[in-house]
DNA sequence: CTGTTGCATTTGTATGAGTATATCGGCAAG
DNA sequence: CTTGCCGATATACTCATACAAATGCAACAG
């Protein structure tokens, strides 16, 4: 059923990371890929594709007689979604938690105020039903977080804004690391039902005003609650 | 000096833009790596490589026994900087500009305020000489255009947020691509700088709220402009 | 010192053989 | 008739090797 990691999918990963915790630096080089594939155990086929796939996400780039080298930080696509989990499976630098909250503070209430005026009675399904789930399970399961992942990216999806949309991938990601962050430090979570219900009455009330302050000290809670972990 | 295209980018441009102009629907399949590779003229090395990239930018997956198959659009980076300019090498779907729009007037002014409050002397200084190229060219010229670009991407930048500057790829595709509408269809652009200016020295003065403001008009008026365009 | 030209090195492309995997269809049990 | 198992098979995946193209560097000419 499920599928196996490939071996192109593999390398992209290993060395994606490799490069997103710091052991490779910008400017760093990968030059001989021959030595190199041979070096992981490979044939040149799938590490050439683990390459392209790099090459792609703007993490390195490649040039015959030059080699392959690493790119400025400022050239990766931070959002992208692999990206995303790449570098949330190591211990991520705070300060880009950090800024990942800024940029949910700038979309999210945005989003929940354009979402309550354009949701759609399915999507109030959605939301309805995931916060039950995460009411059932708590965010300490699986299940729970996968909900609450759900919520917000309803909440993006109710925008009916398919540039807003795409970034439902990089918020979840935040969302889901935070929370796993809160549970690796072993903090008793503050039950957080009752923002995401205030979000959820606002947005089904068609208050876009609401939403947005609901949206708004819903972060504020979460970000203070991750500060804490933190200190 | 220039990068000769390679043929596995040539190949996932041919084949992304395909499928952002809705030549391929989701759903539909590229099954027989060996024909298609040959119906191009290109060997297998290659054609799987682009795959590779269509896959990194989630526009299409593949399974052995199953085939490749284009994804559902909810599942599209649609902010990668690729897929932004594959998307506009053609006429794009006015939906998209509007959405992308949108995104802008929920980015850019929370980023300029923010950008009031960090901004470094070097960044005033960037966004000065981008505004003095700006007035020099006119948005008519390449370079014109380049420095609007500089600009707005120099304001994400004084955000000091690696998330949001990110963005600032996608952001650039859509300020470039507005103003190239413009010019395709011989609207007689209302000077632009006044605006801008507006932004920076609300910018240069570190005043956050008159920053947002400024901005939220100079998005205001490009959007005046780009609809009276499409109407 | 400057421009140019040839060369060596690195990535890029071609090709054919063989492997692994997941879908599909049939078969058996319920 | 439905459900679950299971093997045959088509498909992508990997390997190995050979050759082509591009480009940065150094030697060289002016």
């Amino acid at each position: 059923m499920g599928k196996a990691e490939r071996i192109h999918q593999a390398i992209a990963r290993s060395l994606g990371t490799a490069i997103l915790t710091g052991k490779y630096q910008p400017g760093d080089s990968f030059e001989g890929e021959i030595e190199q594939s041979l070096a992981l155990g490979v044939s040149r086929t799938p590490y050439r594709e683990a390459i392209r796939i790099l090459v792609a996400k703007g993490l390195i780039e490649s040039r015959p007689r030059a080699g392959t080298h690493v790119t400025q930080r400022s050239r990766w696509n931070l959002l992208d979604p692999d990206i995303l989990a790449w570098t949330f499976s190591g211990e991520p630098d705070q300060a880009f938690v950090r800024d990942l909250f800024e940029l949910r503070g700038i979309i999210e209430p945005a989003a929940a105020a354009l979402a309550a005026q354009r949701r759609t009675a399915a999507q109030i399904d959605t939301m309805r039903q995931a916060l039950a789930a995460m009411q059932h399970h708590g965010l300490a399961a699986d299940e729970g977080r996968a909900a609450d992942q759900r919520f917000h990216h309803a909440v993006l999806e109710a925008t009916h804004n398919e540039a807003v949309a795409s970034l439902a991938s990089s918020v979840g990601a935040a969302v889901d690391w935070t929370t796993r962050f809160k549970q690796r430090h072993h903090v008793l979570p503050r039950d957080p039902l009752p923002e995401h219900l205030a979000v959820f009455h606002a947005i089904e009330a068609s208050d876009a005003g609401a939403a947005r302050k609901a949206m708004e000290e819903l972060l504020r809670l979460a970000l203070d609650d991750t500060a804490a972990t933190f200190a």
